[in-house]
DNA sequence: GCCGGTGGTGATAACGCTAACAATCGGGTG
DNA sequence: CACCCGATTGTTAGCGTTATCACCACCGGC
């Protein structure tokens, strides 16, 4: 019945109380500093287990200066893209020990962006990854503090930089269609100021352009299925267009729709090619071609970039080379009739 | 020529000695503590704004043992739902100025759970959201620490609970296919272990039972297209199945992939409702009839109960009605031939 | 004109940890 | 046997805030 202690959280003072060493030496013990004896080290992982001890992680940052914290800026957290992103960065975070604070941005705008990078300033975190979207990177770059380490997921830039392959596989697709006997190939952008939807509009042009193709006029739009079924509604009305390339699954969704409903068929009548391969992709009416993107080795990679200007200021880590995406042939294409 | 004296990180002291107040006036200001005199406020936060001051988090959280961190665990936080409700708790936690950090988990099982909750323990979140899937609740309630408010996104509970309606919408959908003349409606469940999914299987047994109809059996699967696909064929080949209920909509898209391979149409030969209402529901082929979920209103019910547990403690918030979902009419469903 | 309040402010001590340096303990060495 | 060294452990200061309490005017009422 004697009135136990304090059952308030145990601090380091406590463990070492109870281990009978001092308190620096319980703090070695945690940070895994090398100079403590095994016999020591057994003590006070026996006395912190004992009590239940766990290092407070707010005395430690103001301590350090550092909160092993990561801050991630991102825009549209919904979309399958950067989800995904998102999704596997807290895991790479996570397992090299860094915690992960998003910020959902919805207006883009250098106004959002600023603020967001402030408000992780003042949460102190150590390193920021950027995943820009709407934001062209100069401008998103403006809003950086230089006294941050920062990791931008985007085209390559005086920055460290992680990008994914929007170009490349695009024309490659252009090249698919083209080879199947089509005259040209049509194409659904997404939004203007999105650079990956930029990238992705330049593989279609130079893909038709090398050719020798014809480089249809293209009408602008944003990344969702109901644009993708507007503008399609048009393409779809347009017997000269027998293949189109739309700058992401969704849009191509909502084309496939306006077409079917048109009338015609699909990929009898047109071909369609759709980009990041969204786990639906594979069942829609009919299964899509589409360019899948790699977005877990994009989020590993920026983490890794992160954490390595981290460990090692200094060297200026060059951009590693873009993560390629693939054209994954289904049944939305077929050879010009 | 003068070296500017440090060029660190001001301090609370730094803005006091230039205001000529002491550092816990500046403090206090900082704090919006009332009893400050409006001059001596104007003149401190002039020397702050001179000096670009702002409150080191470390410290803070320190001293008063609040980090304004909520943390957030969720399953599959690529998906749709969790990605939007995780989006809108990201939303307004930051307009109730706290900071918001997310555990992805993969795997199921208790282990996870508990550790993404340790995890939390050890960077000292002030509250914790979870959005459970996979764990039966009981199983994900045992793993909260008493000391840790915490919000449940789930059945009611023996905890601080939001809730969408997974019951009454599915009922609904299906009085409104007996109603279009269907003589039963076939189920695609979603995992069992989901309690999204089993409110859901029970919502449409009930609303058979009610009209008398019969209840036919439906197999197992996950939430993803292909599962939608796989069960959907078995289904298509079935003359008898003229009407279907998917636990969520990308089941309700790999089976009308499934239907309209196997030569059958939808809505004319068997219609299809799908749950959740993704963006691209209104333009899948055909345009999916649905039920809508308000994640929006979810994640926004999520903080502020949260937020009221820590901010009036002793208060058991009961659990506000659950979140209204409604079914969306579109074109998969029609009636029975 | 003395006293109890009360709005405003300052001094001092935590908060729980790490950093830097001092101290101690054995041995091997000259 | 004194001396120096390296391995290990202890001591003392902060890190930048907030909390607590003491302090100082100044006000009104007796």
């Amino acid at each position: 019945m004697t009135a136990t202690p304090p059952p308030a959280r145990p601090g380091l003072r406590d463990v070492a109380r109870l281990a009978g060493v001092s308190h620096q030496t319980v703090s070695r013990v945690f940070k895994n500093h090398p100079m403590v004896s095994p016999k020591t080290r057994d003590r006070v992982l026996a006395a912190a287990a004992q009590l239940d001890f766990r290092p407070n992680a707010a005395a430690r940052a103001l301590a350090t200066g550092r909160s092993r914290t990561l801050g991630v800026v991102s825009f549209d957290t919904a979309l399958f893209g950067p989800a995904s992103i998102i999704a596997a960065i807290e895991r790479n975070a996570r397992a090299a020990e860094f915690f992960t604070s998003v910020a959902s941005l919805e207006s883009p705008g250098h106004g959002a962006v600023a603020g967001a990078v402030d408000r992780f300033r003042d949460q102190g975190v150590d390193g920021i990854i950027m995943i820009p979207g709407h934001v062209p990177p100069d401008e998103a770059l403006r809003h950086l503090p230089d006294d941050l380490p920062t990791v931008l997921l985007g085209p390559e830039a005086a920055l460290a930089t992680v990008s994914a392959d929007h170009y490349l596989a695009p024309r490659e697709a252009v090249r698919y269609l083209l080879g199947l006997g089509h005259r040209t190939v049509h194409h659904l952008p997404g939004p203007a100021d999105w650079w990956e939807a930029n990238e992705r509009t330049r593989g279609w042009r130079d893909g038709l352009a090398e050719a020798g193709a014809d480089v249809p006029d293209c009408a602008p739009g944003d990344w969702s299925a109901r644009s993708g079924y507007e503008r399609g509604r048009l393409l779809a009305a347009d017997p000269g267009v027998t293949a189109v390339f739309a700058a992401n699954d969704q849009i191509a969704l909502g084309l496939l729709w306006a077409i079917h409903e048109s009338g015609r068929r699909v990929p009898d009548d047109v071909s369609v090619i759709g980009f990041d391969d969204i786990p639906e992709a594979a069942f829609l009416t009919p299964p899509l071609t589409t360019v899948r993107q790699d977005f877990t080795a994009l989020g590993r990679h920026c983490v890794e970039l992160l954490i390595r200007q981290l460990t090692e200021p200094g060297k200026a880590a060059g951009a590693p080379d873009p993560v390629p995406s693939r054209l994954i042939i289904r049944r939305s294409t077929a050879p010009a009739a």
